[in-house]
DNA sequence: CAGGAGTGAGAGAGCGCTCTCTCTGCCGGT
DNA sequence: ACCGGCAGAGAGAGCGCTCTCTCACTCCTG
């Protein structure tokens, strides 16, 4: 494999300059650039020529020193959570594969960085990332904060825990649980129930008050309210506790879940306690991840478009890199019911 | 938000440079840059006077510019396969986990980049990327031997179709099946089967092998052998074959699947066809990704060691950029068996 | 026909860094 | 005392690009 030395390989081999270009097409420098950079006040004849000059030598243009100039990286970033945890979420996949397709086309690259506060600051200060989407922040995370004061470019993938002046893309999320809600009744449940996230967090605000309020707009009585955690276990928690108080003596019909993945916990606690789902209980999810198509039954459930959410946060941040005085903007997404076999 | 006009910004206010460190530590911007990148060539006292001048302007070196002279991105590529689908598989997740920690401290970026070969080729060429890791190729995928032929960095997440100078990674596939099938014959299991990967993939051929020879190891008969695809429904459609073929007959009392994919696939079929896992059939799978733990009963699986696998794939690739006349090298790592219910 | 406006192209500075080359000063050896 | 050698620091030339400034030329208008 190893070259041997003074052979020209590849990797040596210097790309070609705008300086060669503008040489072969025998215009200076700065046209070419024009050419390249779609600059309008160009001459149609000469235009071409450049642009052969450009096909034949096989030009690209030098990032580097473009940036350099520019103050431009062409890149921004995906931020982690410090936890590693996420990345094993499909979640996270499907946001890169919303992502990439937008800013492709535009020669922006898409680096994955840890949430590490110094560093990312650092990258924008340095002009190696152009903007940041966060995503899965939680409440105490300064992060978000401290790029808005900082006046850098971000996009949240969600609402933030207390508001601020912040672009973010999130999913209606009492819409969603409205959804379930609707759909449980439809189905002829009377006596709801829900597993709610942590309620300190607004998804986990948003779904219960979605869902109860769409309960009350049926004229049903107010659903029973278990809190649980976003967590697997917390939902297998969650569900023993609502078997053990008011569901034993007046049986639930119907159960919303505000996560699949504390859902895929509830199940086998509601079999073990001699509840068929769907037949005794119908079960509704939050999420539509991969846990709701592996777990039996597979699970009805909330879609958030999430792939749609981040093509948008993507647009919304080049957006936001190009012109960083105008006024910050958020679109909120709906979502989509999913039905499977648990209801 | 918007900043009024005239008023700077953080985003506006230029960065510290090199230039300014210089003028307050009273040295040139020489002696910052040997400082900086470690040059050993600096007096004691006037490395001190440089230091503190570089902590207290909060200077950070501008990336553009030392790209633009060295010829280094300082960022590697992860090359996805165009279609989207792997981007939700967990493995990727995992490979992402396990670069980030080797790449960061080095201030490597990671790029996410589609597998589109001029984006990837010219990436590098024109030094936005230094080199790539190529996970989830197939045999078709002309892209790695394009890049060897280009002499350009890149490192493989798998052992490649054909053999050629390439640096790889990759887990010892034939001693995963091997395991798996220790793992049935001291379960008790005494007429084996195993539903492969497709056969004109290497893992889906030493996976085979590696099971095959393991069994006649134990003096046990030849495998019944099902061919799948590594998807779902190609491994519930091989489930069937074996139910109706030799299986009825003569009952299958362990089952190696090529993958947890496929056996999340098989496990409904063979309980359909009245096969209780684990009291009539074992199951072990292979790949320890988020099925095995989610499906009906959990399964035993063979789990290679993703993290550390892609950690050593970044470092291969990293060395491969400094020294790239180094005979190429690759590494083989050792899986392990993962036991739960399905056995 | 003069003069201003408008158009298209080139010259050249400079982005922030690295790195080679040069220079200074101090050491020890003869 | 002279000088070769070397450590340590500075000067300065770029890396490849963008973009402003300038200039030449054409076109329109009064």
């Amino acid at each position: 494999m190893a070259a041997p030395p003074g052979i020209k390989t590849d990797v040596d081999r210097r790309p070609v300059t705008l300086e060669e270009v503008a040489r072969i097409a025998g215009v200076s420098r700065a046209t070419v650039s024009r050419v390249v950079n779609g600059v309008a006040t160009v001459d149609r004849e000469l235009r071409q020529v450049v642009e052969k000059a450009i096909s034949t030598t096989g030009y690209t243009p030098n990032r580097a020193a473009r940036s350099l100039v520019t103050r431009r990286a062409g890149a921004i970033g995906l931020v982690l959570p410090e936890e590693g945890r996420t990345v094993h979420d499909p979640y996270f996949g499907r946001v890169v594969s919303g992502v990439l397709p937008v800013i492709r086309p535009l020669g922006v690259q898409l680096v994955l960085t840890t949430g590490d506060h110094r560093e990312v600051v650092d990258d924008i200060r340095q002009h190696r990332l152009d903007g940041v989407i966060l995503i899965h922040t939680h409440g105490a995370d300064p992060l978000p904060r401290q790029l808005i004061e900082a006046n850098l470019p971000v996009v949240l993938a969600a609402r933030p825990v207390r508001p601020m002046s912040i672009t973010f893309v999130d999913v209606d999320q009492a819409a969603g649980a409205g959804l379930a809600a609707d759909h449980l009744v439809s189905s002829g449940c009377r006596r709801l129930a829900t597993i709610t996230g942590p309620l300190e967090t607004p998804a986990g605000q948003d779904r219960l008050r979605g869902f109860r309020e769409a309960v009350a707009r049926h004229g049903l009585p107010e659903p029973v309210v278990v809190e649980g955690d976003f967590s697997r276990e917390g939902g297998a928690e969650a569900a023993r506790k609502l078997l053990a108080g008011r569901l034993s003596g007046l049986d639930v019909d119907g159960l919303f879940v505000a996560s699949d993945l504390m859902a895929t916990g509830a199940l086998p606690v509601l079999r073990n306690g001699g509840r068929r789902v769907p037949e005794d209980v119908k079960v509704v999810g939050f999420d539509d991840s991969s846990p709701a198509v592996e777990c039996d039954p597979p699970l009805t459930t909330v879609r958030q478009p999430v792939e749609d959410m981040a093509a948008e946060m993507a647009r919304l941040l080049v957006e936001r890199v190009d012109r960083p005085d105008r006024p910050v903007s958020s679109v909120v997404f709906a979502p989509t019911l999913v039905v499977r076999q648990s209801s």
